[in-house]
DNA sequence: TTGCTCCTCACGTCACGTGAGGTGGC
DNA sequence: TTGCTCCTCACGTCACGTGAGGTGGC
């Protein structure tokens, strides 16, 4: 009642090749070997490779399960709440790119086509600026208050953002004292805005200070300069 | 104004070794080189390094990436909508896995915790099996089929087919003539529940009969036997 | 006797990581 | 002169795929 590997790869849905690899690794030496060489694969086997798989699918790489087989009570749920989470955040991060993707394709449809492309590559360059300073976590907040914005709501903030930048940009440019009413209330406008997308998480706030202060692909692209955060905070510190 | 790969490392987030790889793979051959041989990368370079990693991120190999450089017009926008869809495809088949070990592991809450090891396993190992019959659309149809019943639905569902299956297999062992009026009832009911299951598609019909009569495993957890099967066709065929 | 399955090497894949050993620029 | 960055091999990783060349079972 044993099975060959060709039996158990049909069985199991995997190849001969997979099992003969799973040997090798000490995950799954068949039971027993007929006098020709034959691999022969029992009941108990079988099921081992059952927690293999299940183990594998949970996405733990093959070298960390050998240890798992062993155990007299199969860990199987720790790991399940372990590898459940991190899915969740891959999918989180799927769910992201793709919705952020689809959104720069729906205006395609209203701009031109012309510099779609542009505006496609800026996007996914400054996203991947953003990944390499926030968490899963803080990138999920991100989403969410983007979410609650809705998309007539991101548009316009997205202009009032644009405009505010435009001003305060063309106030230092003439040499305006920061200390310029005008130029206050501007500030005053860009903490409001800027609560808008931080919160008051202030562990978010110097991260994202950090990031400008560092990357000078987002500087250009924004037109937030040093420079500028600069001749704000003399305005807010007066 | 030129950068050294440590620069564009920085400032694309890549390791130094990373845009080495990309150079040998003739994707990005920096635009000069030193007097003493160090790297130099120009802005172009940049723009084009941007470019494979829109693409990249976009899950095509980097191997496929070097063509689509060349083209005048680059075809982000064909890449993109077709790899969105393989990324729908993707996030939908890790919130199945979610979703059912999720509610698995609700159940585990109620019944002891003694079996549930097992019942994760067995049902992992359905889900494999379902994956090999399967296309991706058609997982997702059963998914939304069972989000439709709801959690309390698809407990009954559960339920009904359990004690119809044990039914059925105790007139079969007790020797009941096919034709018998209470056969043919519980072969009536067996049918209204499978197809709340398949609908009418007759391919996924197929399929699953194709499934039942291939795994044994299948047959062994389910105790849907050929037998069985045969018995209540003779039924239905009176 | 003819297929079919089985066996054991052993190199290939993919996108880099990680030293090893050495040289150039500030 | 001292670090720091740069250079070029070249082997390692991960989970197998894919022949190559040969043998055993029905």
């Amino acid at each position: 009642m044993d099975y060959t590997v060709g039996e158990l790869a049909k069985r199991s849905g995997l190849t001969v090749r997979a099992l003969h690899h799973y040997e090798k690794l000490g995950l799954l030496p068949p039971s027993g070997r007929t006098q020709a060489g034959y691999r022969q694969y029992t009941e108990a086997d079988v099921l081992t490779l059952h927690r293999i798989l299940a183990y594998r699918q949970l996405g733990l790489p093959l070298k960390d399960i050998a240890p798992l087989l062993g155990a007299d009570a199969p860990p199987l749920l720790d790991v399940l709440s372990r590898q459940l989470a991190a899915a969740q955040a891959q999918l989180k991060r799927q769910q992201r790119l793709v919705d952020m993707l689809t959104s720069v394709a729906a205006r395609a449809q209203e701009a031109q086509t012309a510099d779609l492309s542009d505006s496609l590559l800026t996007l996914m360059a400054m996203m991947r600026i953003y990944e390499r300073y926030f968490t899963e976590d803080e990138m999920q907040q991100f989403a969410e208050r983007r979410a609650l914005l809705g998309d007539a709501g991101l548009r316009q903030t997205e202009v009032e953002w644009t405009g505010l930048i435009a001003a305060v940009r063309a106030e230092m440019a003439a040499g305006t004292d920061p200390l310029n009413p005008v130029v206050a209330a501007l500030a005053r406008r860009w903490m409001a805005l800027a609560e808008q997308f931080t919160g008051e998480d202030q562990a978010i706030r110097s991260k994202v200070r950090a990031m400008y202060a560092h990357e000078t692909d987002l500087q250009r692209e924004t037109g937030v300069t040093p420079a500028l955060l600069g001749y704000l905070r003399q305005s807010l510190l007066a």
